[in-house]
DNA sequence: AACACTATTTATCATATGATAAACAAGAAT
DNA sequence: ATTCTTGTTTATCATATGATAAATAGTGTT
């Protein structure tokens, strides 16, 4: 048995390994590829698997986060942060145009944020565990968004305001039926998987001029037709 | 060493082991248990820990199920059958009362039955991984609810009838976007983990009244307001 | 009471998978 | 060119986990 030497030439054989970057290019691009492969796959999603994408050894991975878990909440983080404009609640608060047109300013960007494979499919990933990361960033929605929302609705239409008759559970729910009723298109996509929706834009604007006309009636049943 | 033989009495000892259940009553008891576990930390589920949430060991499930895809197949199949009620197409079409009744009707007996803690988080389960289990469901939804819904609304608003003016995906989307103010609410509290809407029944009730005022004049935009 | 049938358990295997230690090598400093 | 630093790989471990085979025991039959 002759042992062939097939190692002669490391250099111009098919190996274009040893990329030898520098610390912050790889971890970033350990977590670009990470958010993207743990979207698809669900965080079960084995290391080696992820390394492969990355054209990078298992072991090499730990040299950049200590455990699995590690990369998994910095996965968390990337999404959670980086992705929150605060200038939102200032333009639902802008009393300059009607509150359709901020709602529609505001979902024209707001649906692009998260309506996408990967911000979608990470944020279900995390509910599916019992992470508080669904319930933390749920709490900015209501908070800055729909609450807001509440009150802006009720100068509008020349309602008490809520600090006179303050927002009833029943009110609020009715602000999330009109979220869930546009980021629901989100999940129809990247979760169950079905065909987009045509003009995401101009439907979603349909969607909210849906909401504003009948809200008018609801919430005044609410909250009374008391003066201002 | 004294090895002290601790097990003189089997009978008297602390195990009330080995129950022997006929086998439909035990696979009966697997399945029901497996839904709620596979609901609760997810297809990735351990088998041993399955079984030992039924008393029983770890291979008394190869018993009954060959793998345990099987055994997750079993589950979806129990949840996907068994729980619609081929009634609901014609509670939308019966004319004898107004569309918003009758979606209140439908709504009032769809929503228990999905927005509950084991349907919602084994379908998330299932969107999770890539089965067709979903676009089947959603499918199910669009043929027999939305799109007798959209004929419906044609005709309660003397609007073209859909066989003359053929339902747009747009059109559409907009009764996707009422499904979904609706069981966007079992998503915030079993995926997302918030806390439960007061009076479902109302507040589902006042989505619907809302959207029928907003969706008269969206509709009719859409349409055209030619003659029926 | 002895036997047969089979539901259930015990023991075990093979592989997958997160994690670690040591060897290797690319680029900079001397 | 030699040495040093450290980014990267190779080799390996420990445990977890789906699955199987054989032993055990509950229940009905004769």
């Amino acid at each position: 048995m002759t042992k062939v030497d097939k190692r002669k030439k490391p250099k111009a054989e098919t190996s274009p390994k040893r990329s030898r970057l520098l610390p912050d290019e790889r971890e970033k691009q350990i977590v670009a590829e990470a958010i993207r492969f743990f979207a698809e796959v669900g965080f079960d999603g084995q290391t080696r698997e992820l390394a492969k994408r990355l054209n990078i050894t298992q072991p090499l991975l730990y040299r950049y986060f200590p455990t699995k878990q590690g990369l998994v909440d910095r996965v968390y983080k990337e999404i959670y942060l980086n992705r929150w404009n605060p200038e939102w609640q200032d333009w639902i608060e802008d009393r300059s145009t009607p509150v359709a047109a901020r709602l529609k300013r505001f979902y024209t960007e707001y649906y692009p944020t998260i309506v996408n494979h990967d911000w979608m499919r990470i944020f279900f990933q995390a509910g599916m565990r019992n992470v508080g990361f669904n319930q933390r960033y749920l709490k900015l929605v209501r908070e800055r968004i729909l609450l807001v929302l509440c009150a802006e609705v009720r100068h509008e239409l020349d309602l008490p305001s809520v600090a006179t008759v303050p927002v009833s559970p029943a009110e609020l729910e009715l602000y999330w039926g009109l979220h869930g009723s546009i980021v629901y298109d989100g999940i129809r996509q990247y979760i169950y998987g079905t065909t987009v929706p045509p003009e995401p834009v101009a439907v979603t604007n349909a969607k909210i001029d849906i909401f504003m006309a009948g809200i008018k009636i609801e919430v005044a049943k609410l909250v009374g037709k008391g003066q201002k």
